[in-house]
DNA sequence: ATCTCCGGTGATCGCTCGATAAACTGAGCG
DNA sequence: CGCTCAGTTTATCGAGCGATCACCGGAGAT
């Protein structure tokens, strides 16, 4: 299984490279640049990318569609093999630690051009994997964090967060996302430090939190006044 | 210029439409099917769904991307005629219900797919409109915002908001945005009351800002006990 | 040295795209 | 009625797309 990767390399280009490390290249050299000229890119501009003939990329893959799954699976799937659980659940240390160091590590993962094109594209295209996406962050993430949040504050930890809880999460974990796609797809200028904003993002999730916690036993949600 | 419309309509398909009525007929149509489907919709397709063929396209519009940039400026400019600074800067009523509302009015005007998706792909297309409807958000939404707080606060009304405070702005304004990402790209189940979302996400902001103003004077963030 | 296998290439097919040129049609007007 | 011309269609072009084919040639086995 483990052939020579040893390629005569007096030719003008490499060539005959063993199986799995073309494919593999073909892979990450197409998650580039999907990422940046989106999916509708031609497998010729591909093929030249790597200095290869555009037949060659069907001898890997049996069609581009198949190509574009490949790249979705390696997008979404190896950012995310990071112990997110612990990370958030681990309550031995305080949760405003944890959060914050959560979503440092998280944004380090996503926030950057290939993954947020690609995420956005396939969120334009309605495809599963994005549901899937979405729905891993509602499960894993934003639950988690509301059972902790609960558990800090002293109140009964339910099964599943109520809508309003799950809402003000989302609205939380959106304006961090944001930041992300302002700085990475918009290319606007944004606050620079990073863990800045997650600090204050947190400050004001965290302090909302509290104020929905203390008004928990009536339902209605009672506004707050204003500043001044 | 007020041309008959009035068309023989025995015919089996409607023909012989003034000039003025074809083009706006066709921008309308356009911008339904390119946020269905993306700017890589064919010219083809579009004629389709208007009953003509695809030559007639071009004696209206001199390329596709003539079409397409007329889309743009109908989406992007239209639903923004509305009196936001008004809404924003009346300071006879509480800035509150002035935030509350105008978000409502706003949301109102971006939630929908057609607006959402054109939007997001010209972000990802880089184009030159999307920077400029970013940077009007800043200037004329969050700016103003955060002006009306600063007042409000009894803060000094500086000229520009500092970074920190804006970045605040922008995560509150992307957790609202994204909100409607959910519900509209990717169809994710969502809070269904949008006044409440607004509600509980002014709620956080005007909480966060709060306690940023309390510590106005000491440049760097202090970071609020946690709940509990 | 020769054979064989397979990674890699050149040529090409069928299709769709945006765009153009030429032919057609019918309402308005004398 | 017959002329006119703007509005519309038919036919077609050249380019680029994904995909397929026959073929080439060097590395490893014999």
């Amino acid at each position: 299984m483990n052939r020579k990767t040893l390629v005569k390399r007096t030719r003008a280009k490499q060539r005959r490279l063993s199986a799995d490390d073309r494919r593999s290249e073909f892979v990450t050299k197409a998650t580039e640049l999907f990422a940046e000229e989106g999916f509708g890119c031609g497998t010729r501009a591909l093929a030249r990318r790597l200095g290869v003939t555009q037949p060659l990329l069907y001898r890997y893959f049996p069609s581009k569609d198949d190509l574009i799954k490949e790249v979705y699976r390696k997008v979404y799937l190896e950012p995310l093999e990071i112990g997110w659980e612990k990370l958030l659940s681990d309550r031995s240390r305080p949760l405003r630690v944890r959060l914050q160091e959560f979503y440092e590590v998280y944004t380090d993962a996503i926030f950057n051009r290939k993954w947020l094109r690609i995420y956005l594209y396939s969120g334009l295209k309605g495809l599963d994997i994005n549901r899937w996406y979405v729905g891993m962050v509602k499960d894993k993430i934003l639950t988690r964090i509301l059972r902790e949040c609960r558990h800090e504050a002293g109140l009964a930890t339910q099964s599943r967060p109520s809508a309003a809880e799950l809402e003000l999460a989302w609205v939380f974990h959106g304006g961090i996302f944001y930041y992300g796609v302002r700085k990475y797809i918009y290319e606007a200028p944004v606050l620079e430090d990073k863990a800045q904003m997650i600090s204050d993002a947190l400050d004001l999730f965290l302090a909302g939190f509290e104020r929905m916690a203390e008004s928990a036993t009536d339902r209605r949600r009672a506004p707050i006044k204003i500043v001044g």
